[in-house]
DNA sequence: ATTAGTATTAGTAATCATTACTGTTTATAT
DNA sequence: ATATAAACAGTAATGATTACTAATACTAAT
């Protein structure tokens, strides 16, 4: 993968932010240190850096996340604001488990709470 | 709620199938039956039955899947062949500790395992 | 340093899943 | 039977994402 400028806003903007932003997100923010950078360039950046392992896209319903964070971990969506905060949930034994109980070789495991965060009610 | 016809066509197709069919599967099955439904009828019952507690929606990446099973459990996807399976996973002890650890109350737990399934190598 | 080759870009068009609109049809309560 | 509103088919519109294309910009070799 070859340098480009473009590519670099990108990768630092994801590292900036913990709030799992969208692409469209990034795009607002990267048009303010590169004006004339285009939606499709965001999208193709943020694809390759996924494929490189550089940064990780997560499933929020139907649309694309983004996040620095590649250790393992889970995330709670709240109903009420939308956002979606990072936690760690216990689950080594869940591939060991699944594998046995149903010849189902895992590779990733995927938790989303959904629920209210402590900003409301 | 009131009756109709192509409902009824559709809630006997997802309450047909462990597959957890797309919008798109059930369009094409209903026109076996109706062959002028329409895909905006699959989309706004299907919306419909969901709201109405009849069957669930889940999320498959950026795609909607629709189960009739309304039970709490959770998915494994393979990455090969691309079906979804159910499974359930215990984790009646998530919603209490996730509350006291980060004040935040959880209503639905979304659980998917990425993986192989049997079929596969 | 210059050049050549190719990845990357901006801009735009196209795609895919889903929703909204509109005039017509149909279920059902009176 | 008739009125009324829900539901329909058909189609247009939306929103997220991807594909295309001619121009630009890294980078390795001269």
């Amino acid at each position: 993968m070859r340098y480009s400028h473009q590519r670099e806003v990108i990768r630092e903007i994801i590292f900036s932010t913990n709030s799992h932003p969208t692409a469209d997100w990034v795009y607002s923010k990267a048009k303010k240190a590169l004006p004339n950078i285009s939606l499709g360039t965001v999208y193709r950046n943020l694809k390759q850096l996924t494929e490189q392992g550089v940064i990780r896209t997560i499933h929020d319903g139907s649309l694309a996340r983004y996040d620095w964070n590649k250790d393992p971990h889970d995330h709670m969506k709240c109903t009420s604001c939308g956002s979606m905060v990072d936690i760690e949930l216990p689950n080594d034994d869940l591939k060991e488990m699944v594998k046995n109980q149903h010849d189902f070789e895992v590779s990733d495991v995927e938790i989303t709470l959904i629920g209210k965060c402590n900003k409301h009610d």
